[in-house]
DNA sequence: ATGATTCATCAACTTTTCTTGATGTAAAGG
DNA sequence: CCTTTACATCAAGAAAAGTTGATGAATCAT
């Protein structure tokens, strides 16, 4: 595997730690219909405001959302291409998968393993 | 949200948190090009066998993974299925969003926001 | 039977993540 | 100015996840 590869995975990695908790899909699902300030998250979820914060920034340091300051609101909104980077991840992987199929693997063909 | 969002959200949640490890996108990487067994992915990760187990058992508790027994050894192969289930999820989330674009949204159009 | 191999599981510990309540800060209004 | 509003950040504690080394269980060879 090449360095590159392997920064891959840690970025992809880091995304994915982003996507691993119910109140931040709900935000996600919420940013869906079009960008929303803090306050109206707070409402929709029902989330203290400092629990809200510290989800948020966990989204946007993981490049899944962008954020817009207006006045005293911020706006935040979902991006798109980081979203869109953390299904294609997986699509490759499903796609790459699905063409061996079949193909199954016998560990070492005389019964000897890894040695 | 309905309880089968809700239920959904915490599933693919899960899933997420499984894929949240390089050492883990790692194993699915090394699986994209065949099932393999444990001692094989032990020698090609380098991780101790304790701990690839560990990983392995989460990626197959989240759906990701499939496992199959033969005498001594333990054949782990990609789950598609759930795999291209946690690549749809995003890109549904990704093409919702995408449709909304351009529709920008004041918090409240008087100033006030959120009573 | 005995021993070796393959893998899972466990206990103890470390590290990371999450939550809560308090405080800080910037913008807007009076 | 002073206050309020909207939000970020911080510190402390709780909870979850990850690592390591040891032990256990199943399979196979001799």
């Amino acid at each position: 595997m090449t360095v590159a590869t392997q920064l891959d995975m840690a970025t992809m990695a880091r995304r994915y730690q982003a996507l691993s908790d119910p109140t931040r899909l709900e935000i996600l699902d919420l940013l869906s219909s079009g960008e929303r300030c803090v306050c109206e998250l707070t409402a929709a979820t029902g989330a203290a405001q400092s629990r809200l914060s510290f989800h948020l920034k966990a989204l946007l340091d993981a490049g899944l959302l962008r954020a817009r300051r207006s006045g005293r609101w911020m706006y935040y909104s979902i991006d798109v291409e980081g979203v869109a980077g953390g299904a294609s991840y997986l699509e490759g992987l499903s796609e790459r998968t699905a063409d061996q199929a079949g193909k199954d693997h016998l560990c070492v063909a005389d019964g000897s393993c890894c040695r």
